[in-house]
DNA sequence: GTATTATATGACCACCAGTCAGTATTTAGA
DNA sequence: TCTAAATACTGACTGGTGGTCATATAATAC
């Protein structure tokens, strides 16, 4: 008889209705300002069922996060869709990802906390695992094109494709993490306007990995006179 | 007579040695972990004096980083004692930057939890502007050096002084973060290192930035033929 | 010597993550 | 259909903590 499975199923199903409550709650209060008696009563359970499911708060916190990952990885598939070549793919990358920061603030600042050393304490283990090889999806994404531009002979060879990845992500992602906790105050002192940055930048990234003589207009190597 | 005085003096003194109580028990165990219990009575003092000189566990918090932003201050100032010419003072700033994450990783991790807006609920106005301020001396050291190395016509000028700083000042930045988070378990995935990493985003983004025919390691411009 | 002010105290409060003994519900077997 | 075992759920309770405030103490002024 199917009661096992369906048993699963319904298990599964209370875990992703705690997941529902919990992502509403922590998208409007933040992790700090979040209580696990709120959720559960947006959950319609009692507390002590949550933890049944989950292992902590922060463990249900990073569930909502991989959730935001998962969506991510799927704006940046999207923008492989019609296989654009390398440098018009890391160009939309980096559009893409500034899209999901304001499209999905409360994920990406999800994303960020999950960097900041201090949240790790009360993260289990597996839930840390799924984090990884969430991440590792997206990163793979990025990583590949690089390897592509680099075997057609657009992008310098003498950095891996990770290291490249992982410089342009850094930068990229500084200048967003900026836009999101600056108050104004800061900009105006220093005149400055973020969003021209972040171009600027993604630009000079981008022309700064380029193998020589590569056009950053034609993606096409131009050999000179 | 000068009893004003001396009670100013003594006043501030017990300010500065709550903050060094304070310091010595974020140091050991962070935000989360320390209690205002702890710090009373690593002071001496009962818990309810530390709110007579500190709004908040947060301000008294940030408080401390400015110790620590002070120091990166001076070690960025003694960077420049001998004038070195822009692109030098560029780079002892990174290298500078790097031992200061290495030699006092506790300021540094309290100047990135700063950037991170979780914290920001209990701070107070004056404390925010504290801050401003004293990030804004460092700032001021890095434009300057920029805005030499334009007028010099070593840098190039598209770009305004403070967006060059804000770019190099980012990439730099988070890959130094990522050193602090990491593990070991991602950095052996991807198979990178990124102290390597590090050095070489730090001469990619230095190139990027120095104007047409400036050669980096001269400093000096070539004229081509 | 007394009134006034400044400073310090620690018991106390509100809040909350996480627990666990007990209750309700469902399933398996007869 | 009835019963025992297993499973799922509950919410009162605990321990710990940031912040408060009425009270006590000390310093100063007159």
């Amino acid at each position: 008889m199917g009661t096992h499975e369906r048993k699963e199923r319904e298990k599964e199903h209370r875990r992703e209705e705690i997941l529902a409550a919990a992502q509403a709650v922590f998208f409007e209060k933040g992790l700090q300002n979040s209580t696990m008696d709120e959720i559960a009563e947006r959950a319609e359970l009692s507390k002590g069922t949550l933890y049944l499911y989950y292992k902590s708060k922060e463990d249900l916190y990073l569930a909502v996060m991989i959730l935001g990952m998962e969506t991510l990885y799927q704006m940046f598939a999207k923008a492989l869709e019609d296989n654009p070549n390398p440098i018009e793919a890391l160009q939309r990358f980096g559009d893409t990802y500034y899209r999901y920061f304001d499209e999905h603030r409360d994920y990406f600042r999800m994303m960020h906390f999950f960097q900041t050393p201090q949240l790790h304490r009360q993260v289990s283990e597996e839930m840390m695992h799924s984090c990884t090889l969430q991440n590792q999806k997206i990163w793979q994404l990025v990583v590949e094109v690089i390897e592509r531009g680099m075997r057609d002979g657009q992008f310098r060879i003498d950095l891996s494709a990770s290291e490249m990845a992982m410089i342009l992500w850094s930068a990229s992602n500084a200048i967003i993490l900026r836009m999101d906790y600056e108050t104004g105050e800061w900009t105006k002192m220093m005149n400055i306007n973020l969003d021209d940055i972040l171009r600027k930048s993604n630009r000079l990234m981008l022309e700064a990995i380029l193998a020589p003589g590569v056009d950053l207009a034609s993606g096409t190597s131009q050999t000179k006179s």
